[in-house]
RNA sequence: GCCGGUGUAGCUCAGCUGGUAGAGCAUUUGAUUCGUAAUCAAAAGGUCGACGGUUCGAGUCCGUCCACCGGCUCCA
């Protein structure tokens, strides 16, 4: 079943993988690499698309192949058809890369002249490669691999034979631009997986199962936490009472600790005069993403995209003195943006949403000090949602930018010293920055290890400069503040997808819209049931009572669908010593208690933000 | 926006080559009063995504649009 045979599959020389096959000179470094090495994963993805890619020419004739490379959970491979492939085309794709691994055929390197590659895949067709070739290739000689009567040009390394290829699932098929061009070919895309043993390639199918099971657009709606509908228009979200209730517990905390922290609160309208946005610089570089403006009175105004040009104006309401800053303005801003149809997401790419912005407005020696808090801010936030394993980015200053070089490199210094002196490990993310300042931005990692963006904190020159704010220096002279643009969750609604990924649908207690359901077996318990939910929701709890007429079984069986962390049983023994059963969700009965000893429990459990856990006696 | 796919009841899905719509779950009502994941029965529920066309007749064929899904590109 498994390739734990002994047989390495590649070796790395000097710290290169390459082919086995490859003639070593002068090693001062060599080892093996087998199959079960990680770095193996990615050769047998790559040489899996080259089966892949194989299979298809023999199956389509005329089709020509353009690139395939591994990607991070595994391949594709971009054909160009005049036909687009079926989900049938795929089984049966499937089943010739089956049959052309079982061949066991050897996988050769081959180093071709220059011309000769030209003419071979002139030859056959395939244009693509010959455009690869004049674009990618320099010098002379063109370095090709062969199996059977298949040859592509690559670089590099492959396993040594395409047996190794046993573990692979062709997932999907998609549109693909040719070298991502939206003037290009259409190419048709096969995404694929492929792993060295049986047991991985299950695992991964697992997890994609899971991933399925977790989608927050299909958990939102089997819980009614919010829904998109064609009334309303596309990308926008209506939040249902239960998700409502969540975002009101979410932000109820983000209000808190914004304001311990030094934060003071902004509103600020949806709408602005043009003119804002002519200042602001949005018109002209954002205009893409801008909802056509309204006109009335003779003015135009526009839906805002953005809250910082309101902020900026609150900021020049009056004189500020150095006395002031920092001045810390958060504010949960609802934004519109044009999206692109097709880029729509449920919840995780929407066209009105809500910002949890803030914008601090510092001196320039303030910066690293700023920073250094924001850094920490934002992680002890994320940790309460239960993220703790974090990617870190810095974007530095991209090609097109606005504004002193040496103001970025100010800023960028001083993002980069407060991340170390934070002890947060990042990677340095070269020409990404914004293009009126360099930024930090935090992904998190769910349960499930996908990768989210949410933070991103952004030092801003320019629009402090286009906006005119001054404030009053400590000897009486005029001086500009700089801004730091700051979102901590992103926005609202794609926090909330995250998070009902994140979770499954199985809320920490504090957040769970329903926290306890009561249910009486008998209507005998109806009053009884009646008076233990008061008295919950008379201690804050949000508890429910299913009265309806339906046995004890199915009443639960809803609650645990429901994904309601507290179930409470109460029949004629509960009643007759005034205790609850109870029963968590996942876990199962938990037996007689008082009923005070639960409420304690709950009451813990929302103020930690923890799960319903088990209580202790 | 582009490429491909999809759109039938609240949800999941049947509906053959055109002849006038069906199941399970959910809902409502009635019966049932039950000890840790589905009690029984009945009823109700759809201008078949929208608009236009072909046809004696369109859920089914054609066109346009809308939305959703998988990607590309772009991004909170």
């Amino acid at each position: 079943m498994s390739n734990k045979d002994g047989k390495p599959v590649l070796m790395r020389v000097n710290g290169e993988l390459t082919d086995l096959g490859a003639a070593t000179v002068e090693a001062d470094q060599f080892e093996f690499v087998f199959p079960e090495h990680p770095d193996a994963l990615n050769v047998f993805r790559h040489s899996c698309a080259h089966l892949l890619a194989h299979a298809v020419v023999e199956l389509f004739p005329g089709v020509q192949y353009g690139v395939g490379p591994a990607v991070e959970n595994g391949f594709y491979y971009d054909f160009l058809t005049e036909k687009p492939f079926t989900p049938e085309d795929l089984e049966k794709i499937a089943r010739r890369m089956a049959h052309l691994a079982k061949q066991n055929l050897p996988i050769k390197r081959e180093i071709l002249p220059r011309q000769d590659a030209l003419e071979l895949f002139s030859r056959k067709g395939q244009f693509l490669k010959v455009e690869l070739i004049h674009e990618k290739v320099e010098g002379e000689s063109v370095t090709v691999y062969r199996q059977g009567d298949f040859t592509d040009l690559c670089r590099g390394p492959h396993l040594p034979s395409t047996g190794l290829l046993k573990h692979f699932k062709l997932l999907s098929v998609a549109a693909a631009y040719w070298k991502g061009d939206e003037a290009s070919h259409s190419m048709q895309r096969i995404y694929g997986v492929v792993f060295p043993t049986r047991e991985q390639l299950d695992d991964h199918l697992g997890f994609l199962r899971e991933a399925k099971e977790r989608d927050h657009r299909k958990l939102g709606r089997d819980l009614d936490l919010f829904s998109i509908q064609n009334e309303i228009g596309a990308g926008l979200v209506l939040w249902h009472p239960r998700g409502a209730m969540i975002r009101y517990e979410v932000e109820k905390y983000w209000r808190e600790e914004h304001l311990r922290s030094g934060y003071e609160l902004l509103y600020t309208p949806h709408i602005a005069r043009g003119e804002l946005w002519e200042t602001s610089g949005h018109k002209g570089f954002y205009s893409e993403n801008m909802f056509t403006p309204i006109e009335f009175d003779h003015t135009e105004y526009q839906l805002k995209p953005m809250n910082c040009p309101f902020h900026l104006v609150v900021f020049k309401s009056r004189t500020r003195s150095w006395r002031e800053l920092p001045l810390r303005w958060a504010e949960l801003g609802t934004v519109y943006r044009y999206e692109r149809s097709g880029v729509l997401h449920g919840l995780l790419r929407v066209r009105g949403f809500t910002q949890d912005d803030a914008h601090i407005f510092c001196t320039r020696d303030q910066i690293l000090e700023e920073v250094k808090e924001l850094i920490r801010f934002s992680l002890n936030i994320l940790k309460t949602f239960g993220f703790v394993e974090l990617d870190v980015f810095l974007s530095t200053r991209p090609e097109n930018f606005v504004g002193d070089p040496e103001e970025w490199d100010l800023a960028t210094n001083a993002l980069e010293r407060a991340l170390k002196e934070s002890g947060v490990a990042f990677t340095v993310d070269p020409g990404e920055g914004v293009f009126y300042g360099p930024k930090i931005d935090i992904k998190v990692k769910d349960v499930l290890n996908r990768s989210w963006q949410c933070s991103t904190i952004q030092v801003d020159f320019n629009m402090p400069r286009r906006f005119d704010l001054r404030y009053t220096n400590e000897i009486g002279d005029i001086e500009r503040p700089i801004m730091i643009h700051r979102a901590l969750l992103g926005s609202l609604e794609r926090f909330f997808g995250i998070l009902i990924e994140h979770y499954g649908g199985y809320f920490p207690v504090w957040l769970a819209p329903v926290q306890a359901v009561v249910i009486p077996i008998n209507d005998r318990n109806a009053a009884y049931a009646g008076q233990v939910r008061n008295n919950l929701n008379q201690k804050g709890i949000r508890a429910r009572l299913d009265s309806r007429s339906e046995g004890m079984g199915r009443k639960i069986r809803d609650a645990e669908m429901e994904k309601i962390p507290y179930i409470l049983i109460l029949g004629d023994e509960e009643e007759k010593n005034q205790d609850i059963s109870l029963r968590i969700h996942r876990s199962g009965d938990q037996g007689k208690m008082a009923l005070e000893e639960l409420v304690h429990s709950i009451l813990k459990a929302i103020e930690e933000k923890t799960f319903a856990k088990k209580v202790q006696h």
